[in-house]
RNA sequence: GGCCCGGUAGUUCAGUUGGUUAGAACGCUAGCCUGUCACGCUAGAGGUCGUGGGUUCGAGCCCCAUCCGGGUCGCCA
C-alpha cells in the first residue's frame, strides 16, 4: 500500500483542464487491460476521468496499474492529453491522465454489487452496503441537490431575519397524535424522554420570548409505520414568525419556493400558488392533497340518481352518503374488464362496498347497472360527467365517495400513465378543526390544539364543531403533502375553550401543556408558522420514488437500519442503569 | 395487525406436467491482446434454490409454517 507523500490533489476527477499535469484521486470504476495498455476509469464525487497507462514507456507504474481491481482507491499525477479517439458519453470524454506517478491507497474486495449509476440491484443488498450504495453517482447527487436545498433554504431565511434556533431533541412525551419515541432516563429512572415529532411548542415558546422570526432544520421522529413518503426521522424547514397573519406566512413560503426551485434546478414556480380549500379540494379532487397536475375531477351525481331503481345508489343516499363519477377519457380500450375487475379490488381494499362502471366502447355504452336505471338517467349521468365514446365512467355511492374517488382517480391515472411532468404546488386553507370520529362517536382535533380557529367560526366551538375551521394550511406539490402550518391561539381564554372542545380536564392540560398555558399568560404577539418537509422536497426535486433515495442511512419498512441492525439489544447493566427490565420480547 | 408482490451462483434472471449432473448474462480468477471506453478472445472457479416441516419412489417446482424485503390499508392530532 502506497502514502499520497508528495502529492496533493489537483482537482476533482471530472474537473481536468485540457491540459497541464494534475493530481487526482478516486475509486477504481472501471479497468480496460488491453496487454500493453491499461486504462482505469476514476470516480470520484464528480464524475469519471480516464487514466492510461503504457507498458513501453514506464514499465514500473504499468506493472502497478495492472494490479489494480475495481474500488481500489488511488491516487494519479499526470499530463492531461487529449485522447486518439474520443468518448462522447462522459464530460472528460475528449481527454484522459497520462499517468507518471500512481499510489495505490487503499485496496478494495469485490464489491457485492456494481457500483453502477443505473442499478437493479435488490434494495435490501444496497442498504446493508449502503456505503457502496452511496457511492453511486445518483445517490451522491441526490444528497448534493439535498444539501444545496438546505443551503438555499438557510440563505434565503437569514436573508429575510430569521434567526436559526435549536431546541432540544429530549423532550417531555405527550401522548398525542402519532407514537413517540422514548429515551430512558438514567437519573430519574422509570422516567423518559421522548424524541420530539415537532418543535411545535418550543418555537411557540420563542415568539413568546420575542425572537419574532425562527427557523430550524429539525430533526422529527414519530413511531408510526413506514410508507415510501414516510420515514420514522425526518427533517422540517421548520418556520414561526410573529405580528403576522395566514397571508405573511403564505407569502414567505412562497417566496422560499421560488427561490429554491430556481436556486436549485433553475425551474421558475408561478407566483402566487394557487389555493383551494379543504371543502372545495374533497369535492372536486376526493383528497386534502390532490395531484392536479391532470383533471378526472369527481362530479356528483346524487340528484340524477336520487329516484333511481338501483338499491346501491339510493341506499347509499338514504344512509347520508353519496353518488359520485369520475371520467377515464380514452380508456375504454385500455381499462378492460379485467382491469376493471382489479379496480374495483382496490376500492373495495379501501373500504368501497362496490364499484359501479360505465365503460363505452361500442355503440352503445357498456354499463354495469343499466338493468336497474333508466335510458333517461343513463343518458342524463352521461351528459353531467361529460362522458363521451370511448370513456369510462366509474361511480361510487357511499358515504366515503369522495375519498375513495379520490384514491381511485390517482390509481387510474397512474395506471393510463396521464399524468404530466411538471410542479403543481397548491396551498390547501381552511382545514376542519375537528373530525368526527365515528368509533369513539366525538369530535377529535385535526390539528394541534394551539392551532387558531378561523376569526367567524369561533362562535360555533360549543353548538356546532363540524362547522369550525381553522387557521390551518397545507402546501401541497404534486399530490405530496409538502408542509402544513398554522395560526397559533395566543389567546389564554380561547385556549381553554379550545382544551375543553377536546373533552380535555384541566388536570389532563396542566400536567400535558402546563407550561404552555402559563407561558401564554405572559403576552404572546400574533404568530403562526410552519413546517416543510425537506425529505419529501429533495425527494420530488430529484426525481425520486421513495425518501429512501434522498436519506443517507434510511429505514426500511419495519423501521430498522439494515447496515448497522439498528435498533438492537442492549446489555444488562444498561438496563440495569435504566431501572429498566425487558419481560416481553418479540 | 390486514391485503398484494417478491426471495434460485457475487449480481440480474431463466428453470417446461414434480424426473438424469440446476442454466444464461454480467461480475470474479488466470492467460492472450497497443487506443479501449458495455473492449475483444480463451479457459476456470463459483449454488444449504430464504429457513423449517410435510406430501411423493423423486421437490427449485405442490402443501403448511416461518423469516426477510417492497407496496398499500389501518396508523401518521
Amino acid at each position: 500500500m502506497d502514502t499520497m507523500k508528495g502529492l496533493k490533489r489537483t482537482c476533482y476527477c471530472a474537473d481536468i483542464p485540457h491540459s497541464g499535469e494534475v493530481t487526482v484521486g478516486g475509486y477504481v470504476q472501471k479497468i480496460r487491460d488491453m496487454g500493453t495498455l491499461i486504462f482505469i476509469d476514476l470516480r470520484d464525487r464528480s464524475g469519471i476521468v480516464q487514466l492510461a497507462f503504457d507498458e513501453g514507456t514506464d514499465r514500473e507504474i504499468f506493472e502497478k496499474a495492472s494490479k489494480c481491481r475495481g474500488e481500489f482507491v488511488l491516487m494519479a499525477k499526470g499530463q492531461v492529453r487529449e485522447r486518439e479517439s474520443k468518448n462522447k458519453d462522459i464530460k472528460t470524454g475528449d481527454y484522459e491522465i497520462y499517468v507518471s506517478d500512481l499510489r495505490i491507497l487503499a485496496k478494495s474486495e469485490t464489491p457485492p454489487f456494481e457500483i453502477t449509476d443505473k442499478t437493479n440491484v435488490n434494495e435490501e443488498l444496497r442498504l446493508k452496503y449502503r456505503y457502496l450504495d452511496l457511492r453511486r453517482g445518483v445517490l451522491q447527487n441526490n444528497l448534493i441537490l439535498r444539501s444545496k436545498i438546505a443551503k438555499t433554504a438557510r440563505d434565503y431565511f437569514h436573508e429575510n431575519g430569521f434567526i436559526e434556533i435549536e431546541t432540544p431533541m429530549m423532550i417531555k412525551s405527550t401522548p398525542e397524535g402519532a407514537r413517540d419515541y422514548l429515551v430512558p432516563s438514567r437519573i430519574h429512572n422509570g422516567k423518559f424522554y421522548a424524541l420530539p415529532q415537532s418543535p411545535q411548542m418550543y418555537k411557540q415558546l420563542l415568539m413568546i420570548a420575542g425572537f419574532d422570526r425562527y427557523i430550524q432544520l429539525a430533526r422529527c421522529f414519530r413511531d408510526e409505520d413506514l410508507r415510501a413518503d414516510r420515514q420514522p426521522e425526518f427533517t422540517q424547514i421548520d418556520l414561526e414568525m410573529s405580528f403576522v397573519d395566514v397571508e405573511d406566512i403564505l407569502e414567505i413560503g412562497e417566496g422560499l419556493v421560488k427561490r429554491l426551485f430556481k436556486e436549485v434546478l433553475d425551474v421558475d414556480i408561478q407566483l402566487p400558488i394557487p389555493r383551494m380549500t379543504y371543502k372545495e379540494a374533497m369535492e372536486r379532487y376526493g383528497s386534502d392533497k390532490p395531484d392536479t397536475r391532470f383533471a378526472m375531477e369527481i362530479t356528483d351525481i346524487s340528484d340524477i340518481v336520487s329516484g333511481c331503481g338501483f338499491g346501491v345508489f339510493t341506499g347509499a343516499i338514504e344512509a347520508g352518503g353519496s353518488v359520485r363519477a369520475i371520467v377515464a377519457k380514452n380508456a375504454a380500450s385500455t381499462l378492460t374488464r379485467k382491469e376493471i375487475d382489479k379496480l374495483t379490488e382496490y376500492v373495495k381494499g379501501i373500504g368501497a362496498k362496490g364499484l359501479a362502471y360505465i365503460r363505452w366502447i361500442d355503440e352503445a355504452p357498456n354499463c354495469s347497472f343499466a338493468k336497474f336505471i333508466t335510458g333517461d338517467e343513463l343518458e342524463a349521468i352521461l351528459s353531467r360527467v361529460g362522458a363521451e365514446k370511448g370513456d369510462v365512467v366509474f361511480i361510487v355511492a357511499d358515504k366515503k365517495a369522495l375519498p375513495i374517488l379520490g384514491a381511485l382517480r390517482l390509481s387510474v391515472a397512474k395506471k393510463l400513465d396521464i399524468i404530466k411532468d411538471g410542479y403543481n404546488f397548491l396551498w390547501i386553507t381552511e382545514f376542519p378543526f375537528f373530525e368526527y370520529d365515528d368509533e369513539t362517536e366525538s369530535w377529535v382535533a385535526m390539528h394541534h390544539p394551539f392551532t387558531m380557529p378561523m376569526d367567524e367560526c369561533v362562535q360555533y366551538l360549543d353548538s356546532d364543531p363540524g362547522r369550525v375551521t381553522a387557521k390551518a394550511y397545507d402546501l401541497v406539490l404534486n399530490g405530496v403533502e409538502l408542509s402544513s402550518g398554522s395560526m397559533r391561539i395566543t389567546d389564554s381564554a380561547l385556549q381553554q375553550k379550545m382544551f375543553e372542545a377536546l373533552g380535555m380536564t384541566d388536570e389532563e392540560i396542566s400536567a400535558k401543556f402546563g407550561f404552555l398555558v402559563e407561558a401564554y399568560k405572559y403576552g404572546a404577539a400574533p404568530h403562526g408558522g410552519m413546517g416543510i418537509g425537506l425529505d419529501r422536497l429533495a425527494m420530488i426535486m430529484c426525481g425520486a420514488d421513495s425518501l429512501r433515495d434522498v436519506l443517507a442511512f434510511p429505514k426500511v419498512q419495519n423501521a430498522s437500519e439494515l447496515m448497522s441492525s439498528a435498533p438492537g439489544d442492549v446489555d444488562d447493566v444498561q438496563l440495569r442503569e435504566l431501572g429498566i427490565s425487558i419481560t416481553d420480547k418479540k
